[in-house]
DNA sequence: GTAGATGCAAAGTATTTGCGACAAG
DNA sequence: CTTGTCGCAAATACTTTGCATCTAC
C-alpha cells in the first residue's frame, strides 16, 4: 500500500542507481515543495558525489514517470513534490511563501463538468490561490 | 469605459514612450496569449529599431501596473494577455496547445470559501486545466 | 531641463546536453 | 555484456541589467 518511490521505479522498470536512491529518498522525506537547488543541497550532505545535473535529470524522469509533481510557482524556480494517490492543490501565502495543500472535491467536480462543457477529457489540472493572512 | 492600454497608462502615470504605444497595441490585438518572443515578432513588424529588452521591460512594467496578466504555463515561456475587467481562467488542450477562456462563479465562489476556511483573505488566484478533445 | 526610457551587448538564472567513464540488470 | 546513467563542463533558453544616448512631459 505504501508504495515509495523506489518501489514505484521498479514497477515502471526506472533503473535504481544509488544516486535516483538518495534523490527519492530526499523527495519522499520533504514536507515542503523544495526547488532542484534546494533538493541537490539536501541531497549533497547525504553523497557529495551526486551533481545537480543528475538531481535534474533524476526529477524530470520522475515526473515523466508519474512520479513526482512539478509545479512552476511563482519565482522562476520549478519547485517538487512527491505524488500521492490523494490529489491536492495549493493554497500559497503570498507574504510568507507558505505552502498550505487542500482538497475540495466540490471544485474537482465543477472542473470536469466545465471541460465538458467545452467537448474535453480533463488529464490533468493546477488550482493555486495566492493569498495573505487574515487579520481577524 | 473602454480602457485602452494607452489610457491605463496615462491613468496611472506611465510614461507613453513610441515603443510602448507599439507594445500595446499588440497586446490589444493578440486574441492568444503570446510569449515575449512571439510578441517581439510582431512588434519587429510595425517597428524593427524596437529591441527585445525593450520588450521585456515593458511587459514587466505592464504587469506591475496590473495592465496584463501573465501566464506561466507550461512550457518555461512566460506568456502575457491583455487583462480586462472580465476575471478568466484558461482550459488547455494538451495536444493542439489551444487556449480557451472560461468563467465559472461557482468555482470562483468555492475558492474564496477555501482560503477563508483556512484563514485567508484571496489576491489572486490561478486555475488552468489541461484536457484533450472528447472523440465523441 | 530632467527623470526616466531605449538599444546594445554583456551578464544572470535555470535547465539541458555531449561525451568519455562507469554501473545496473 | 549492453544499455542506460553519471559527472563534468560547455551549451541553451529565457530574462535582466549597466551604460551611454535619447525623449516624453
Amino acid at each position: 500500500m505504501k508504495d515509495t518511490i523506489e518501489e514505484k521505479c521498479l514497477t515502471k522498470g526506472v533503473k535504481l542507481t544509488d544516486q535516483r536512491k538518495v534523490i527519492a529518498k530526499v523527495m519522499s522525506e520533504a514536507k515542503d515543495h523544495p526547488d532542484v537547488d534546494e533538493l541537490y543541497k539536501r541531497v549533497s550532505k547525504i553523497d557529495s558525489k551526486i551533481s545537480i545535473a543528475t538531481v535534474y535529470r533524476t526529477v524530470k524522469l520522475f515526473e515523466e514517470e508519474g512520479i513526482v509533481a512539478k509545479h512552476d510557482f511563482k519565482g522562476g524556480k520549478a519547485r517538487y513534490e512527491e505524488l500521492s494517490e490523494s490529489h491536492h492543490d495549493h493554497l500559497i501565502d503570498v507574504k510568507t511563501g507558505e505552502i498550505i495543500e487542500f482538497v475540495d472535491n466540490e471544485i474537482e467536480q465543477l472542473q470536469k463538468k466545465v471541460a465538458d462543457k467545452f467537448g474535453y477529457d480533463l488529464v490533468d489540472h493546477k488550482l493555486e490561490l495566492y493569498g495573505v493572512k487574515k487579520k481577524s
